[in-house]
DNA sequence: ACCAGACCTATCCTTTCGTATAGGAGCGGG
DNA sequence: CCCGCTCCTATACGAAAGGATAGGTCTGGT
């Protein structure tokens, strides 16, 4: 069996050497692994041979999904999957979504791990199914309510930690209008109180 | 070399899989290793006999150094590690404090990984230079402004979006008390309000 | 014309937050 | 020993937030 060549990033050298000794220890592949994503894209300036590229999703210069574009763009056609920790699902849509061949928890198993690697280095996604299987977005990320214009403008100043009269005063609207939008706002976003609203949005990558 | 017992908890099965293949593979360790806190205290409590035990920061059941104290009274005198991903060093110092026996930064080459190991294992505290020689808290943001140990878990409990009222409970506290230390972060913080204290944390990462 | 939905405003009321002022307990270093 | 620091508590008051109810306007679609 020839080698698979798999390009890993991933800025936790435990991460590195772990994920790539077993890869290697199963004689499954020949991992070459870096700690940032410029470095990754360097590599692909030269070399574009790699069968599989794993990028952590939570990494100097990933900036989210970015990165993600940036690595398809240096290298067309390349399979590139993403690794993440912590995992909301709604990423792994969007990862899937911006031409990703796959998204990998670390909840995941290192079989599982061998398993997916030789799949999307195959050219299959591969995505677990607990991730599909669960509701689109049951509790954190409730983006799929989506936000009138008003609350949009509200929840962006909410994420100023401004005051709902400050807020009023910038929409030229009366405080209590804002208060309406916030309280639509926390039931939408399922959150407490005006902090947990802008926590939720910021987590989310809104504002 | 008789093997070191280590006894492993982390919620990621990665994580799990590939450092105790590591540890095993070297001919280091026979490592137990499960999935949370619950089940790390039940195995303590018929088999006290391990070398080591390594705890995952973020994990059911953790929460915080709760866990860790937990572990220690649960089997006292027993060698127990933190292991994190994210390593915000004041965490080291409170871990330590805490009666930690060594604090893992993920970040830490499988190599050095081993030699903690050893080192733990044989009652030598371990700590990764750099996060000792590191200023306590460079970071981006004026947390230069050291906060007190009870402003941070006043902090922690902005940052879920808790009320005053809420947060009292939880640090058996009275609600002028805990009002009081949400003034003073919002002061050192540079907020305006609590909303504001916890995007600050939030963005500056430390929580 | 009618209805539905987003949007804005008002009044009223309770709870929470934020601030100020004034202490006291405990601990470490000069 | 006193000083400074952290920590906890108390009382009090105005400001802000949160919730309920009851309207109103304007829009687009049927």
């Amino acid at each position: 069996m020839s080698a698979l060549r798999v390009l890993l990033a991933d800025d936790h050298e435990m991460v590195r050497d772990t994920i790539s000794a077993f890869l290697e220890n199963q004689g499954e592949a020949a991992v070459t692994s870096v700690s940032d994503l410029p470095a990754i894209l360097k590599i692909l300036d030269t070399d574009t041979g790699f069968d599989l590229v794993l990028l952590d999703y939570n990494m100097p210069g990933m900036n989210g999904l970015e990165g993600l574009k940036k690595v398809l763009s240096a290298a067309p056609g390349i399979r590139a999957a993403i690794l993440t920790g912590s995992a909301p699902n709604r990423v792994a849509q969007e990862a899937m979504d911006a031409g990703a061949i796959g998204f990998l928890p670390k909840t995941l198993s290192a079989k599982s791990l061998i398993n997916a690697v030789r799949f999307m280095a195959a050219g299959e996604p591969y995505v677990p199914v607990s991730l599909m299987t669960e509701d689109p977005e049951p509790e954190t990320h409730p983006l799929g309510q989506q936000l009138s214009r008003r609350e949009n403008q509200v929840l962006e100043r909410l994420c100023r930690g401004l005051s709902n009269k400050e807020i009023a005063r910038e929409l030229e609207l009366q405080e209590v209008t804002v208060k309406l939008h916030v309280r639509t706002l926390c039931r939408k976003l399922d959150a407490r109180n005006r902090t947990q609203a802008a926590l939720i949005a910021k987590e989310a990558g809104l504002y």
